[in-house]
DNA sequence: AAAAAAT
């Protein structure tokens, strides 16, 4: 049942038809023909770079001009201030780039005409090769040939002239010198490329105008020594197969959105080429900006810095983690990559960033509130990520991330460039989509350790009361109880250095309550929650993955994302409400083509869990308990007949439901003949190859909470 | 009846 294809193309274009955001031509509402995804539609519109608004208007919606605040863009309306200061950089220059100023009544502007400032933006030309990006006629070629050139500042008059040495110089292709002691920090921990020849098997599907093809090998592909170094370094060996295809997109300078779950290799997959890109093409105008003006240092803003390259990711943890990928790719490079993200010492993180950043990684509140404080600044952002959008979004991140994106002084769509990587590509992804990128590839890769090959998922009834016993039981692994015996063929692997144990949990006091109780057990074990402090957090997760506490109770916020090697065994202590979110957990184990154990406990309390769950299972080939099965034939009318939970209200009346939450993926399943009427979790998961996953179930958009109205605790 | 995220 794997890699299943869209074969069901009329219900999936009624969804469309349904979501019909993008055609106004009625391209995309057509029956009976293919999805088109929204970058292929409107072929014929002027591609007149950045011109957000006709392209919206197209596409007949009323919007809000996108960079409504973003007086930069068109050109001398900036009035210099920076948060209320006075700010040297921009003094009596292009003017355009001020910062963002939407406490400053700009509101009122409306870019007219769409045109983000021609020949204005003469700031834009770059010294390297941004002007290939041929899409755009906004860079005023220089040539690469100057040695330096006058500050910005004094081109409009109003002082500040000055020569300002070239420290493109350097060459920011050129590696640095090694540092041995550096090297071993950052290479010494395992291999976490993927490696294995079964990835070979996940499909990939790539559409868009003039998609680039895609590479076998990292050396298909011209990345400089500095990025070869590293993916050597890193005993990376081959590309996976979102690499292999996002790795020439990016550096082809495309826009890119890509559905691909965690563990199929994506940080790489855009870490390498964007770092690429920088070291080729140097640090452009960013090095140019304030900050070598010694201007920035006074009384009011000090040291701004403006990255190169942005990422956004949805927590601290996934933060990090991207960041220490940075931190790899980056080593005897220029670059230097930082983090921000709350719950940690905020003037670390800005001592930290005013020793320099030119990749910053960073979750969208925090990063906002740096913005606020004036240390970073967003003009020259060439390069922004958003990873796990559609968790961002969940995760009510939205207004956040279009603060970021298009309410600030970050480059418009056209002049960026972006690339979002999302697991599912529900309605409001599509949206955010066709708002952030421009002309973009439209990449969908299968999942990537997919449940079925790598993880054994196990599903045993055990009572609430009896949970911890169980639990105990299953840590100990001498004995398998004999409930579980009928479906537990190899015994789970002891928590030990190399067999880490991942125990989930739903609330954050239950967390702590079965911390405290494994602690008294005598077992080495820590615990991860959103209650528990930042530096707490980092702790117990370095503790588990260096297996000093090789049991790791957590909840949610664990189970995402967080790429921890030697999970041997994800343990379901509660079942989510959510298959998504059980998708997500088992996902911790069988990484990079490990073999991995799930073992959940069922219940009672389980049961709007029930038939979602059995699909999965059946979907991934594994053996399914007859009681479950039984439970799941059984709730299915029962609840048919009172109407269901709100969440699993699938099959039946569709288009009734799809407003108040839920349920959207559920009556769609688009496997032509075989309804299951309420089979939400195909969306992003496991089997189903791209077509369904990622065009259609959530083409109601009522999966998400953020959607609807009303999500499973009724909030 | 929850978790996450800026303070």
């Amino acid at each position: 049942m794997s890699h299943v294809v869209v074969d069901n193309p009329h219900g999936l274009d009624q969804q469309l038809a349904a979501l019909d955001l993008n055609s106004p031509d009625g391209q995309g509402g057509g029956t009976g023909r293919r999805y088109i995804p929204p970058h292929l539609r409107n072929k014929d519109a002027p591609k007149n770079a950045g011109n957000a608004y006709s392209a919206a208007r197209q596409c007949g919606y009323t919007v809000a001009p996108v960079n409504l605040y973003s007086p930069g863009w068109d050109g001398g309306r900036s009035n210099g201030f920076v948060n209320g200061y006075h700010d040297n950089r921009t003094n009596g220059g292009f003017g355009g780039r001020g910062p963002p100023r939407n406490d400053r009544g700009f509101g009122n502007y409306e870019n007219k005409d769409g045109n983000w400032g021609g020949p204005r933006d003469a700031a834009y030309s770059s010294f390297g090769g941004r002007n290939d990006r041929a899409k755009t006629g906004f860079y005023n070629d220089r040539g690469a040939g100057s040695r330096g050139r006058y500050e910005r500042g004094g081109f409009a008059g109003g002082g500040n002239t000055r020569w300002v040495e070239d420290v493109r110089e350097e060459d920011w292709s050129k590696p640095t010198a090694p540092n041995e002691r550096l090297e071993h920090e950052l290479f010494s921990g395992s291999n976490t490329g993927i490696n294995f020849e079964k990835y070979d098997d996940i499909p990939v599907e790539a559409t868009g105008s003039n998609c680039p093809p895609h590479i076998e090998s990292f050396h298909d592909v011209d990345m400089g020594e500095i990025i070869m170094g590293n993916i050597n370094l890193s005993r990376y060996d081959r590309p996976t197969p979102v690499q292999k295809h996002a790795i020439p997109i990016i550096k082809s300078k495309r826009d890119l959105m890509a559905c691909a779950q965690t563990g199929s290799g994506k940080t790489a997959a855009f870490l390498l080429p964007v770092l690429s890109q920088i070291y080729t093409e140097g640090p452009g105008d960013a090095l140019q900006a304030p900050k070598n003006t010694g201007q920035e240092n006074g009384r009011y803003g000090r040291r701004k810095q403006y990255p190169i390259s942005l990422v956004l990711a949805p927590t601290r943890e996934l933060a990090l983690q991207i960041y220490d990928e940075a931190r790899k790719f980056a080593y005897r490079s220029r670059v230097r990559p930082c983090v921000v993200y709350g719950g940690a010492d905020i003037g670390q993180q800005i001592r930290d960033l005013e020793r320099g950043c030119h990749l910053l990684v960073a979750t969208p509140g925090r990063l906002v509130d740096m913005m606020e404080r004036g240390k970073i600044g967003l003009d020259y952002c060439n390069y922004l990520v958003l990873d796990e959008a559609d968790r961002m979004l969940d995760m009510g991140f939205e207004p956040q991330i279009r603060r970021i994106v298009e309410q600030d002084t970050m480059p418009p769509k056209g002049i960026r460039q972006t690339m979002m990587f999302s697991a599912t590509f529900p309605k409001e992804i599509q949206i955010l989509a066709r708002d952030f990128l421009e002309d973009y590839i439209f990449l969908a890769v299968g999942r990537v350790g997919s449940t079925s090959e790598n993880i054994t998922q196990k599903v045993v009834w055990v009572e609430e009361t009896d949970k911890r016993s169980f639990l105990l039981d299953l840590l100990n692994a001498t004995v398998i109880p004999s409930e579980v015996q009928e479906n537990v063929t190899e015994a789970p692997e002891k928590p030990g250095k190399d067999s880490l144990t991942l125990v989930f949990v739903e609330t954050k006091k239950g967390a702590d309550a079965l911390e405290d109780f494994l602690y008294r057990e005598g077992y080495a074990c820590t615990s991860i929650h959103g209650d528990r402090s930042q530096r707490d957090r980092e702790e117990a997760l370095h503790q588990f993955r260096s297996g000093r506490c090789p049991i790791l109770v957590a909840t949610a916020v664990a189970a995402r994302g967080l790429d921890i090697c030697n999970v041997k065994h994800v343990i379901n202590f509660d079942l989510p409400s959510d298959i998504e979110e059980y998708v997500h957990r088992i996902g911790r184990t069988g990484r990079v083509g490990n073999l991995g154990l799930a073992t959940s406990f069922f219940n009672d309390k389980n049961s709007n869990i029930t038939k979602d769950l059995l699909d999965i299972l059946v979907e991934a080939k594994q053996e399914v308990p007859s009681w479950l099965e039984s439970l799941a034939y059984e709730h299915q009318h029962k609840s048919s007949s009172r109407g269901r939970s709100k969440r699993f209200s699938g099959g039946f009346g569709a288009r009734d439901y799809r407003q108040t939450s839920g349920g959207g993926g559920s009556f769609n399943s688009n496997r032509g003949g075989r309804n299951t009427g309420g089979h939400g979790g195909n969306r992003g998961f496991g089997g189903g190859g791209f077509g369904g996953n990622f065009y259609s179930n959530d083409g109601y958009g009522g999966n998400y909470s953020h959607s609807g109205s009303v999500d499973w605790w009724g909030n």
